[in-house]
DNA sequence: ATCCAGTGTTGGCCTTGCCAACATAGCCAA
DNA sequence: TTGGCTATGTTGGCAAGGCCAACACTGGAT
């Protein structure tokens, strides 16, 4: 998949230090190797994918709108990750009896079987990403990292 | 400028702590500000122009293939950024008397000035991405995210 | 003289995150 | 009860960023 190059070449120094560049160039390896892990062991399934299953098997089952919501994917795009996940029954979506608009949908036991299956692969990629730190700096860089990630703006 | 949402809901526990999670989130932050700063103070620039321009400032004048190599940026896409640089006469080309094909792109006084204006932008910005950490973690968070920015795969 | 590698350009493709419009369903108030 | 408001799922499209392929050249190397 799209895995950019930056073969040559090193960036001009104004770029090389600021944090902004550095988080870009680590996304970019992380998302690398997020990429070739749901490439060789994914079939075919993206992190939109993944991340609906997560909330299913977490929080039960949702309508779209919430799991939407919840997830922080657009309602669009919840609905062409879960009409691939219902193609391959992996999810189930019923109308809800009490709203007949609302579908609820569920996470069928092949969907968790391969849940777990994907949890382990993204684990895998952890460890790989991480390698180049100790386990301590690990621990520290996920802690800052968490900062960052939450900050209001 | 797209800044995502993600307003409601946490995601996944099993999402929350992954690094790569985490990175994408500080990446969505950072590219956001960034985002937000070259869309108020970068007269429609975008990245793109930024490294090339950098690039120029810091290593004088180059051909496009060779900027294309150095920064990072398809050849392709370094034409149309350079088009685009040139129609507000932030760079020159002209051709290389020695190859007739190949073109020589120089970076004028009002480049650099532009480019030093951006420069104060982006330094603002990393002072705003920053901001959730104390100086001493920032200056260890750099360092840990260089080392991961960097590493071979 | 011929082939090959490099150069700039055009045009296209894919992915991720969005937004807008639509038809419909339920709800609340007047 | 009717009207309006909001919520829901769906379709279709858009934009930015990162790519690739093809093309017409140019200059060397063999």
């Amino acid at each position: 998949m799209p895995l950019p190059r930056h073969d040559t070449g090193r960036a001009p120094t104004r770029l090389e230090g600021r944090a902004t560049w550095l988080v870009g160039r680590a996304y970019l390896r992380s998302s690398g190797l997020l990429g070739a892990g749901f490439e060789n062991h994914g079939d075919g399934l993206r992190s939109y994918h993944y991340r609906l299953l997560a909330a299913l098997e977490e929080w039960g089952p949702a309508s779209q709108a919430d799991l939407g919501r919840r997830t922080g994917i657009d309602r669009s795009d919840v609905t062409a990750a879960l009409v691939e996940l219902e193609s391959r029954t992996l999810v189930e979506r019923s109308a809800d009896p009490e709203h007949n608009r609302r579908k609820i949908v569920t996470i069928t036991p092949a969907g968790v079987e391969r849940l777990l299956e994907l949890d382990k692969v993204i684990d895998g990629i952890q460890e790989e990403f991480l390698a180049p730190l100790t386990a301590a700096q690990q621990r520290q860089f996920i802690r800052l990292l968490t900062r960052l990630a939450d900050a209001e703006r």
